[in-house]
DNA sequence: AGGCCTACG
DNA sequence: CGTA
DNA sequence: GCCT
């Protein structure tokens, strides 16, 4: 995070009578992170050479402000990590193109994060549904050691984090993440400068963009971005409504893109909404990529299925250039730097008909699975 | 042994 | 093949 | 990897 932030955050947490240090020690048992993701961090952790990784939490901004309104570090639940590291298998077997032990290990942590009480012991798990052999073992480890060997040789391996790397660039798949580690490539300077590899117009947004996109957006860059659909969206149609979806409206305070949906009333007025918002952020020089996916939603061959249908409403995937003048409480510094910043954006614009249930849909969980159950 | 979300560009 |  |  910033300068400026973090020492706005220590002198806070100082005057609480918490103990923040400047430098990483075998002293620090708490690590809080905004930007960087936890397994990231967990990489770099592993280079500073500490001795006792399983002492250290790394942890959230809201971890760090439920501590401060609770007056002392509120404790890291077994439960999160138990979570974290069922994740990182999920992950790495999703990055090796193991299907099977991927899916098994992300619902085994599904399974985790829906439980209504916290997990106390190993006993609380027992019984419970997609938890077998191999995810109990990596359980009672963590309950019995603070962590389990599994998966801290997963993150030790060269090719589980070259491939993280390669992901994490918008447009790159473990495919392609595979071929460019056959040729010995382990990091992304290493890729933006070898002339041979020859990139498609996604993964050049996902290079071109790659700081910002890989940023948290923030509420109120989400309310920033949500002013200038609704201005746009107006112009095309006084009667569209503009509304904010997916974890913001979920109350979530950052994202990693931002989903709108666009609503006409009356049928079949939908038609041709996004092209022409499209078109006008394309003017207006904020467009900086776009992927349109035309719809397929056929309402005679899709009688009662609406939940289904979610998924054929016309929608575009965009990258949009968005002024930090515009976002509330951000004041730009340099005069002489980007005064932007490239933020995913999704719109969705369905049939009138269907509005309720995409918005069902687009504001609760991104697993199929867990969508068919509202149904 | 075979499935695990699916449709679009 | 990659995205959501 | 877990379930049927």
């Amino acid at each position: 995070m910033g300068k400026t932030r973090r020492n706005f955050l220590a002198g806070l947490a100082r005057s609480k009578g918490f103990c923040v240090e400047n430098t990483l020690s075998s002293n620090v048992t708490h690590i809080v992170a905004e930007d960087n993701p936890a397994d990231e961090l967990w990489l770099w952790l592993q280079k500073q050479g500490i001795a006792d990784l399983d002492k250290i939490n790394v942890l959230d901004i809201s971890w760090f402000t439920q501590s401060m309104s609770a007056g002392r570090p509120i404790p890291v639940e077994v439960q999160h990590r138990i979570e974290d590291a069922l994740e990182v298998l999920a992950e790495n077997y999703e990055l090796i193109e193991s299907v099977g032990p991927c899916l098994g290990f992300k619902k085994a942590a599904s399974v985790l994060k829906s439980l209504p009480v916290p997990v106390r012991s190993i006993r609380d798990v027992e019984g419970l549904p997609c938890l077998g052999p191999e995810t109990m073992a990596v359980i009672e480890d963590i309950f019995e050691f603070g962590s389990s060997s599994k998966v801290e040789d997963v993150l030790k391996d060269e090719r589980y984090q070259t491939l993280k790397i390669f992901t994490s660039v918008f447009g790159v798949g473990p495919k392609t993440a595979e071929k460019w580690y056959r040729q010995g490539l382990r990091n992304l300077t290493q890729i933006v400068s070898d002339s041979t590899i020859h990139l498609n117009n996604m993964q050049k947004a996902g290079f071109q963009y790659y700081d910002d996109i890989s940023k948290p957006v923030s509420k109120a860059e989400a309310e920033a971005l949500s002013r200038i659909i609704v201005e746009i969206a107006g112009c095309v149609n006084p009667e569209v409504t503009v509304t904010l979806t997916g974890g913001f409206r979920r109350g979530k305070e950052f994202g990693h893109d931002v989903d709108f949906l666009l609503h006409v009333p009356g049928p079949g007025k939908e038609d041709g909404l996004l092209p022409a918002v499209i078109d006008r952020l394309r003017s207006q020089g904020v467009l900086l990529y776009l992927d349109f996916q035309e719809s397929t939603f056929d309402i005679s061959k899709l009688p009662s299925c609406r939940f289904e249908a979610m998924d054929h409403f016309q929608k575009c995937f965009l990258i949009l250039k968005l002024k930090k003048e515009q976002v509330v409480g951000q004041q730009v510094e340099q005069r002489c730097g980007k005064d932007w910043k490239a933020v995913r954006v999704d719109l969705v614009a369905p049939p009138a008909e269907c509005y309720p249930f995409a918005l069902l849909g687009w504001s609760g969980s991104t697993v199929r699975d867990e969508r068919s159950c509202i149904k």
